[in-house]
DNA sequence: GTAGTATTTCAAAAATATTGAAGGCTAATT
DNA sequence: AATTAGCCTTCAATATTTTTGAAATACTAC
């Protein structure tokens, strides 16, 4: 048995964690227990480790089941893009495309340019997914996405291609009803520190990470997008930076209040992002289509 | 036929283009040549493309042959990997342990340490490379090593670990008989034009990068490592930076002289770095190890 | 042309995977 | 404590897939 680490194994290893024993996992591949049984096994046998617990009448992963678990599946995830990449190769088109949008920017611009997309009929799938500060960059490094939009420029280049598509603007929100509202003149540090700041956290899976806007105070409650953070801030749990774009909206209607801060947040540019591997004609019309379009970044619509 | 996109497959691939024929891999591995004939049939009805052009008598890969090997080789790579982490988890040492070192950086501080670490008979492969400039961020990031040594603090963080071991001095040198070895005073903008510089160019596969110390010149001289640097440099051929634990011997040697120049090359921090995956008890070690290390950047010995 | 090498085809043989019935265990129920 | 139901494994029979080796075909070089 020289090989026995096998697609196969992988995906039958996927299986059982997924439906959570043999018998339904089994059931789900169109097999037969015992078949699995005999395949779980063989890896087993060929890596030197057990992989489940069977002292229980359920089969429970052990922590090296876990391991060859997650580590097989980013294998199996390589082995389904190759696929796809064949497919890439032959129509250029790409037949997944998958979009991740900073949660700072407005989701409607893009919406505009994906229905665009869709009305043309191509053979690409697309996924929209959302990412938070850093998240959105990781998930283009670990090939979890296609194509970012919103990330702004700091962190990495050299892998990645850029294309900026506006600036986006910070202003200071409270509610009316919140005690920083009524305050004359610019606000203090000092008093912000006497009361709670809503920020948006980082989305990357990997630990804690930089923060959003995170000035000193006194408690700060973390969110993990940007609605959230809006919704928080119009109940008046705490104070903070919103983008322009969120704000002019709840600022008519009287739910927020802008308000001017000693601490300042500049503005900063929003880029596009993409890897530079060779674009599909999907990606490629995305990166004109967006460059294109009007984010309506320093003004609600 | 499900899924006919098999690690065995890729094998077989990589096989071929490897020793150049169905024959020769077919020998290599301890198979008949029909049998590479049928697996690869089935990859490529699986696929829907043909992988080899076979219009010659010697199989050659199509377009999408090398692109199903490109990204083939990455997957057979990660699946190796996991065979290893299973073995680093049963043992606590990873089987292969990976280290780069940058050209900036000396060799025998290193050698040093990896010498003691032998010394300690563990069951841990250690392979030694070399990387320019960003190289080592990018070898670090593909996990083509697990720990890399002396790369400067700008670029990625967040999904590594640092830590710092020296800072890293640079002197302008040039060959006693330079036209510029003999000139009166700091080096001016001017006078640099007028002469090639030479430049450690970045060995990231991707794309041609930054490059150290690139400062208007004439002309540029690229290299792919510090010592051919030293080399160039010697040699008249141009002018640059050096590493200050470079030059000092090449100095009493009478090979370079130091001179002072307009634009300035300001010291930076060196770090090692590593993954935020758990670390083996090889990596564990080494980091201890070359943080203590003396790594004799400011002076030479 | 001829010899030499390379790949494919094909049917037979070998190896591997799947099945289904039986059995042993565990967890839940009576 | 006995019963029932569910889950996993074992095992021998069966089905499928892979490997083989001989023959056929094609290209290259001499």
């Amino acid at each position: 048995m020289a090989h026995a680490v096998t697609l196969e194994a992988l995906r039958v290893l996927e299986a059982i964690e997924q439906f959570g024993s043999f018998a339904a996992a089994a059931d789900a591949l169109y097999k037969v227990p015992s078949a699995l049984t005999y395949t779980m096994k063989k890896l087993e046998e060929d890596l030197g480790v057990s992989l489940f617990d069977r002292s229980r009448q359920r089969a429970v992963l052990t922590p090296a089941g876990r391991l060859v678990l997650d580590k097989g599946r980013t294998i199996l995830d390589a082995a389904a893009r190759l696929e796809d990449s064949v497919k890439q190769l032959e129509s250029g088109w790409e037949p997944k495309l998958r979009i991740a949008r900073d949660t700072a920017l407005p989701e409607l611009p893009l919406l505009t340019v994906v229905g665009a997309f869709l009305a043309q009929n191509r053979p690409v799938q697309i996924s929209l997914s959302e990412e938070a500060i850093a998240g959105a960059w990781d998930a283009l490094q670990d090939d979890r996405v296609d194509l970012v939009v919103g990330v702004s420029g700091d962190l990495p280049k050299g892998r990645f291609h850029t294309r900026p598509i506006g600036e986006l603007e910070f202003v200071f929100t409270v509610a009316p009803t919140h005690p920083l509202a009524l305050t004359e003149g610019p606000i203090t540090a000092a008093q912000l520190r006497e009361h709670p700041s809503i920020v948006v956290a980082d989305s990357t899976k990997i630990l804690p990470q930089r923060d959003s806007g995170l000035f000193e105070s006194r408690q700060v409650l973390r969110v993990d997008n940007m609605m959230s953070k809006v919704q928080a801030l119009c109940l008046g749990l705490g104070v903070g930076y919103l983008p322009r774009h969120f704000v002019d909206h709840e600022v008519m209607s009287g739910r927020l209040v802008i308000r001017e801060c000693e601490l300042p947040r500049q503005n900063h540019m929003s880029y596009i992002a993409w890897r530079k591997d060779d674009p599909g004609r999907g990606l490629s019309w995305f990166i004109e289509a967006l460059a294109a379009q009007d984010w309506q970044l320093l003004k609600a619509e």
